[in-house]
DNA sequence: GGAAGCAATGTAACCGGTTACATTCGGACC
DNA sequence: GGTCCGAATGTAACCGGTTACATTGCTTCC
């Protein structure tokens, strides 16, 4: 592989001047340069990156580090981080930590040298030990990470506040007993859609210890909780939960056993993955902009790295509520494919 | 940031022995060994990844190049990848080229240095550009590119081997007059998909001329597609899409229009995407295991870096028969929710 | 004619690691 | 006691770029 070296002995120049030609300096003259680019595209040569972060002191990439790669929501957040890191041309570092604290700071570590800043998401609550990774130097905002960390920037989504907004919906469409199905214990998004959930109801309704059924945010810990309300006979006419997939395994026990959703229980849930719109019914629940949520970091870290001294703020994105037909009770029936029919108004699609 | 250089000096030895005792090699004493540990510790020293593989030559990350960052599709690819590149202890550095060739030339080059081998994925057929930029001497597999180019390695499915077994499926089910939805015009998948449905349909039917309507792979295009043959009164008893989101457009208008899907009219998708399975009726489908995919890429990529020095031959994955709802017709009338329940039993759930 | 100024180019140090080779030192052996 | 050997450690070159500073050569001006 040719290194500048070699071009510039090809052209006869130094490798100074071949390193200025290449790179657009405005001090070389036009023959020179004429030169270099030719004894470069002779020799076939690229330049090392890598060599060149070395001595530019920055490397055009941001990390990227996530506690899992599952699903829709891992995929829009990162095609919203990419959207800005590819308007400032910078690349991106996957790093997955598997669920494992432990893999995070060798991750971090891994990342010192290759990347000018740092997006981190944690849900759970074993922040603490990364940040010893990467406290030093490295600009770092956290994705997702509701509790403001001392002088670490993050970017979330309302969770409290969303989960206030369903709880309202649920109670103005008629539902009075409602249970919760919660996510992973240490879970973070979790923990404050529950709190959302439990302080709306007590408001709404007075009720200040309703059911809440621990699940794991998987489709089959949401059919468990259905069948644990069913076969507990408890009386609840709805179902929030704490996010979708487990709101559309709940959808599916339900429909099994004959309970007519909206109707007899409404079931929500929460973060709008596109499944949400296509089971049947489909599902009311808050939409959460996964990718601008991840736009809105990326922002953030390039800031940084481009030495903006901001503050180290929290910054919160409002998810919005999406009614659909799960919790139609009390609402007169239309005909039933509205969805459909509404993208298509708005397309202008109908003629 | 602390360099090996302070290290050293805080412990009192030369950089060399800094480097061997931070890299644990067996000819350091244990006092020293010790002494720069402590050092390190103290001065929170994290080696900088990028001056070390400078040396190395290797940098531990291979790079993803992507046509888009897209959905399901794409996540399960990195997924898979991510699981066979974190098992060597690889990073993933990760490049969208936004459908632009000049943009993939651009991010090769910007990989040249800090990755030791790529994985390139261009379903469109402008790959000859890239491989100018690439084809010294990085080791790259292409993914999912089928037409053999010689000299590089490959990992694809079998498209038009899966179409044939798809449109079999579709006949055997009585379906005779089958329309086919393409996806973009120069797409290699959609264009072997097409090709496997016309052999085999010629074979089983006869029909040397079906209907074909030009598509995008978008969820609205396969709508487009449903209403034009209803508006054309077309006669045609069975759809079948170049991929799923086709399909589950065209299911959207079919059912919309009152046409029983199925029954009245088959639809067969493409990919077998979650969504797929959750649709109502769900969806017959070719079930591409993308993760699988991925992982087989990121093997052989890491292979060739390790140096094996193994043929650049093309390996093909065969998708599965996934039959579902949306081609019952012929079928004996079962209990509708049959997924949910049959998972169930898999799982050991019905008591 | 010489000093000054400027543009083009070259020399060499540097980024932060790794490692080939040289050096030092202590012990074993004859 | 001197030689040889091997283990532990140090010195310095190197990876492939960039860039501060020095040098060269030319023009301009007094």
């Amino acid at each position: 592989m040719a290194t500048i070296r070699d071009v510039a002995r090809e052209a006869s120049v130094s490798v100074a001047s071949a390193s200025r030609a290449l790179n657009a300096h405005d001090n070389v003259s036009l023959d020179l340069r004429a030169r270099v680019e030719a004894a470069a595209a002779k020799l076939h040569y690229v330049p090392h990156s890598g060599a060149r972060s070395l001595t530019r002191r920055t490397s055009d990439a941001i990390g990227v580090l996530l506690p899992d790669l599952f699903g829709e929501y891992f995929s829009e957040l990162i095609r919203g981080i990419d959207r800005v890191a590819h308007a400032h041309g910078k690349q991106l570092l996957l790093s997955n930590m598997h669920g494992n604290p432990h893999e995070a700071a060798h991750a971090v570590r891994a990342m010192r040298g290759r990347v000018d800043g740092l997006l981190v998401m944690t849900p759970d609550n074993a922040r603490e030990r990364l940040f010893e990774a990467l406290s030093p130097v490295l600009p770092a905002v956290l994705l997702n990470c509701h509790a403001p960390t001392p002088g670490i920037a993050s970017v979330g989504i309302d969770n409290e506040g969303a989960a206030r907004t369903m709880t309202r919906h649920l109670v103005d469409r008629g539902y009075r007993r409602i249970a919760f199905v919660s996510g992973p214990r240490h879970n973070r998004d979790s923990m404050a859609r529950l709190a959302g959930f439990r302080a709306a109801l007590a408001t709404a309704t007075g009720e200040r210890d309703p059911i809440v059924i621990p699940g794991d945010f998987s489709e089959s810990s949401g059919a468990d909780a259905a069948r644990l309300l069913i076969a507990g006979r408890l009386q609840i006419d709805a179902i929030f939960c704490a996010n979708d997939m487990m709101a559309v395994g709940c959808c599916g026990v339900l429909a099994d056993a004959g309970i007519a959703i909206g109707d007899a229980v409404g079931v929500a849930g929460f973060d709008d993955i596109p499944i949400a719109h296509y089971v049947a019914p489909a599902l009311t629940t808050m939409n959460v902009r996964i990718a601008e949520l991840g736009a809105t970091a990326a922002e953030r870290v390039i800031a940084l790295i481009n030495g903006a001294d901001i503050a180290p703020e929290t910054t919160i994105l409002t998810p919005q509520l999406v009614i659909r037909g799960s919790t139609r009770r009390g609402v007169a029936d239309v005909p039933k494919p509205t969805d459909a029919l509404i993208r298509e108004l708005q397309q202008g699609k109908l003629s």
